[in-house]
DNA sequence: ATTCGCCAAGGATCCCACAC
DNA sequence: GTGTGGGATCCTTGGCGAAT
């Protein structure tokens, strides 16, 4: 690209910018984006000063995309992150329009069907939230008199279980753990997995299943 | 139709001065 | 010391016409 450059001068520059609106789409991602750097950078307890220096661009600058009067290069952005020791992404993370928070009240939740109901296994739901693409569902199982053990069971994600009452040997993979109440179990439940003896009725215990949504 | 060069416009950035 | 804003410069992008 050749340099020349025939400018106008500054003052009838900055009057055409001014005939043309930013986009209002813009206008909130770039607001969003300096709230998170600001908030980022407040949190760790950095100066701006401190931060543009680790960031290789000027105190100005960083001032301005801050307060989001100035849209930075992917460039600067990924300086930015990198300084802050945090990914690109999170500065796109809508914190505005997010604030999932699921209240239940203690005996509350909503009996739901899934695979281990057909063993008599009672799924009550006591929450719901969606971080981002990360889904989480907490639920109180419960095992009756009619309850059958099923320990082959397999999905996908990420599961929690916290014993809170009853005994019972819970399956996962080839190992077999005998659980009592306030014994906790974290595992991938890509194995097999899933209460093989009950010991003593009611078993109660709280389920948890995180899980990655995928997007195309 | 494609490529190349020229040019204007606009965006990103820095320097510097100033306020608190 | 920290944050903000004006002014100037650098760099990229897109439009357009000429050449192939």
């Amino acid at each position: 690209m050749p340099r020349t450059q025939a400018k106008l001068p500054v003052q009838e520059r900055q009057d055409v910018d001014a005939d043309k609106p930013r986009d209002p789409n813009v206008e909130k991602v770039s607001r969003a984006l300096a709230a998170q750097i600001y908030t980022f950078r407040t949190a760790a307890g950095i100066a701006s000063g401190a931060l543009a220096k680790m960031a290789g661009i000027s105190h100005s600058m960083l001032s301005r995309i801050e307060k989001g009067t100035a849209t930075p290069s992917i460039e600067t952005l990924t300086r930015i992150a990198n300084a802050l020791g945090k990914p690109v992404s999170r500065f796109f993370v809508d914190q505005s329009e997010r604030h999932d928070c699921s209240f239940v009240p203690a005996g509350g939740g909503v009996t739901v069907d899934r695979e281990g109901s057909s063993f008599g296994h009672v799924y009550t739901l006591i929450g719901h939230v969606l971080s981002g693409n990360l889904s989480v569902e907490p639920y109180i199982v419960t095992l009756d008199e009619k309850s059958q053990p099923w320990s082959t069971h397999q999905t996908t994600g990420l599961q929690f279980i916290h014993v809170l009452e009853g005994r019972m040997k819970y399956r996962y993979a080839n190992r077999l753990y005998e659980v009592k109440p306030g014994d906790s179990l974290l595992f991938d439940p890509n194995a097999a997995h899933g209460p093989e003896e009950i010991d003593s009725i009611p078993v109660r215990f709280l389920s948890v299943f995180f899980n990655i949504r995928e997007y195309s």
